[in-house]
DNA sequence: ACCGAGTTTTGGACTTTGTCAAAAAGAATG
DNA sequence: CATTCTTTTTGACAAAGTCCAAAACTCGGT
């Protein structure tokens, strides 16, 4: 994400501060939760509200300009890097999140048939382990 | 799960009507949530404190006599049917959950190389989409 | 069948993550 | 610049679950 402002623009988005720094904060951050991204971009522009946050990630993940993932027992994490079908990787104890590669060659795993008559957009993948931090505490 | 009572002292737990009837519940009502399960068993044993119903479905958890799914934006669900490796298909407009077969062949989501250092132990899929009822709808 | 020790269950307060709504402030167009 | 429409802020609220202490129950031994 090199120029916030111009992707903004792009989506006729009014450009505001708190957009500009939230964009920001989530591409240099990645996976971070709302609050960590708020941490973040309070120590850039000073303050901003709860709500404006969400209101922000809200707006971008509707708009396709960031991702937004939910594992199980984890406030929602958010992501920069979208379009490339890419899966993850969370630590059961500490919840550190990385990227993966399908791991199965090219993408087999979108290539579900239409089961029970449902019509399927995405297969989400998460690869749940301990992260080699964790392993070493225990 | 035939005989509620047999499982749980297979797994030394001291056997409740609470446990049981959470336990008949959650295998008549596959997919369903603490919330929906609460409803069931006091329909059964008149009444149950939902604290219960959380204390019971974390032990059963716990001991892997039933799995605990967490979808994105629906509160946790859970299920009887474990140890097949099946995954899901959710909904996304009404939450509706089917089991699904591993779509690729023999379990091959489950050889994720260790990336990163993890040691991963379970790879988890879920296929998001739209149920035949709200295909409909709209 | 009863007792006692140790678990479970209960009820109530509390936490976390997120949304709703109305007023104040800010961006963009002519 | 002024107007209009959107964003931001503030504060209340909602859903899902956990924490804690007291009361009730289960189970093993007698």
């Amino acid at each position: 994400m090199h120029d916030p402002e111009a992707t903004l623009r792009q989506h006729d988005l009014p450009v505001t501060a708190q957009r500009i720094a939230v964009l920001r904060a989530v591409s240099s951050h990645p996976h971070a939760t709302a609050d960590d991204l708020t941490e973040s971009v309070r120590g850039e522009l000073g303050t901003i509200s709860r709500q404006s946050v969400y209101n922000v990630l809200n707006v971008l993940t509707d708009k396709g300009i960031i991702r937004r993932i939910q594992p199980a027992d984890s406030p929602a994490r958010y992501e920069d890097r979208i379009g490339d079908n890419h899966h993850h990787l969370v630590c059961r104890s500490c919840g550190k999140t990385e990227d993966v590669c399908c791991a199965v060659g090219e993408a087999p795993c979108l290539k579900a048939h239409s089961h029970h008559g449902f019509k399927i957009d995405e297969a989400e993948v998460i690869y749940w382990g301990t992260c080699p931090a964790c392993q070493k505490k225990r």
